[in-house]
DNA sequence: ATCCACCTTCCAGCAACTGGAAGGTCAAGT
DNA sequence: ACTTGACCTTCCAGTTGCTGGAAGGTGGAT
């Protein structure tokens, strides 16, 4: 399939996608007129991607998470400790947004909304806890 | 106060602070050496952008609340509404984020960490699913 | 034959810094 | 007085991860 639907299916625009391709992390074939041509599990690499960049990994560590999938002497141990640190990150990213969520949530609670010169949000930001 | 004392107070590089002064969010005095002096409120500001940042607010965001924060005629609905689209966006992190985390585990169980060629994921992909 | 939507490459710029060069300033130690 | 070293200054370049636009080729429908 052509760049323009391989981006409908993954969710990724087409200029990340050859964006993508230039760094190395797809290899697209090409057609005889010269289009990138996209297989299924392209397309299935291209939403790993997207959804992983979405979540704040680097390009770099992207890089790593799909290498796991490639592997083709995989179910070493090494391939696992690999997955297993990035398991630990990602946890750490859970907690440190949820205690991100918690701060934010409670400043909107105590803002009342109204025109009131008191917006206990600015009053938290600027002075602290 | 020179610039070195500010970013110690603010918790920010000084490199950022005077990017920050780049971008024209914050102005502060010269001292007849031509070395910056920053004043408290300067700092309180500073400390504001640091903290707004670290919440995962843009520097265009922070701007606005910046703004609202001076002005004193400020709406705090305004600066409610803000912060409760970042919180919709770090609900979706949050929920992106736990089923990323559930595709991982599911590989690191499946790569059981020996030799064997038999990661089920693997013959997903270059099934094409 | 002519649209128009698609595709191609290349080059530029964005956010939000970060690093480094080249040089000015200041307080302290000798 | 002089030198050292830690500051400070500006400016320019690089980073990451895209995103937009120009200039031009391709493909299917009318």
């Amino acid at each position: 399939m052509n760049i323009g639907e391989a981006s409908e299916r993954s969710g990724l625009p087409s200029k990340t996608i050859r964006y993508y391709e230039d760094i190395g992390l797809i290899r697209p074939g090409r057609g005889g007129n010269g289009y990138r041509d996209y297989a299924a599990a392209d397309v299935h690499k291209l939403r790993f991607l997207q959804r992983s960049r979405g979540l704040g990994f680097s390009v770099e560590e992207c890089r790593q998470l799909l290498a796991l999938y490639e592997d083709k002497a995989r179910a070493s141990a090494d391939v696992r400790d690999i997955a297993e640190m990035k398991l630990g990150e990602i946890d750490r990213k859970i907690r440190e947004l949820t205690e991100l969520r918690r701060t934010l949530e409670h400043l909107v609670h105590a803002c009342h909304g109204n025109d009131r010169p008191d917006c206990p949000i600015l009053e938290e930001l600027s002075d602290g806890r």
